[in-house]
DNA sequence: AATACATTTCGACAATCATCGAATTGTTAC
DNA sequence: GTAACAATTCGATGATTGTCGAAATGTATT
């Protein structure tokens, strides 16, 4: 498991920043295909996208700077993306934040 | 345990979304006093700030944030001023992170 | 190939932010 | 009480950000 510096965690912690990115994360989360093979996926960005007020290009703008700081990982399936969360990412974090709270 | 809604931890990885800030967040974790009343307490921010390049402002700023997202507790102590992380909040993120990771 | 739909790219703009220097307030020590 | 030090408040400023509309690109359907 690779080790976060703290700029590379105060990136991650930014991307997490935003309300409705942090939102739309969370609904990734939630809808996520546990594998982007599964052929019948119907967890599109789409599907998840149609409960947001904001624009197309406000979406694919915080989508990719969830993906860029490797919070997702989004994959194009024909006229679509597909997303799903980075649980590498999340366990990185949460180790941080562990060794905080035990001092 | 409060439960953290969407807006509130945005809130909280705002106010760690800063390089500086987090670095300040995680010295004060590090050189923590484990209890305000102990007296002998070496721990006041002084401590920690010299090792920042940044003027006392910036640094008060940021302290201030940190406190306002809950994320630390600060206290005067005479001419100084004492921190600690406040480890409620810091359990309530690593419980959501948690939910997410496992789905 | 023409239409329809999903997404991205490209400026643009207002809002927020990080940082500073100067001035101020509060506290301790002489 | 005044000198010294710690911290805060107060603008100011350059940089970053969130958001949009318009235009472009890519993909599927007919």
């Amino acid at each position: 498991m690779m080790k976060l510096n703290t700029k590379r965690l105060a990136k991650v912690m930014k991307a997490l920043a935003n309300e409705n990115r942090l939102a739309l994360y969370l609904g990734i989360a939630q809808n996520e295909e546990s594998d982007f093979e599964t052929p019948e996926c119907n967890c599109n960005i789409r599907d998840i996208v149609k409960a947001f007020t904001l624009t197309a290009p406000t979406i694919s703008h915080h989508l990719k700077e969830l993906a860029n700081a490797d919070l997702i990982i989004t994959e194009k399936r024909g006229k679509f993306l597909v997303a799903r969360v980075n649980r590498d990412t999340l366990a990185e974090v949460e180790q941080v934040l562990a060794l905080v709270r035990s001092g």
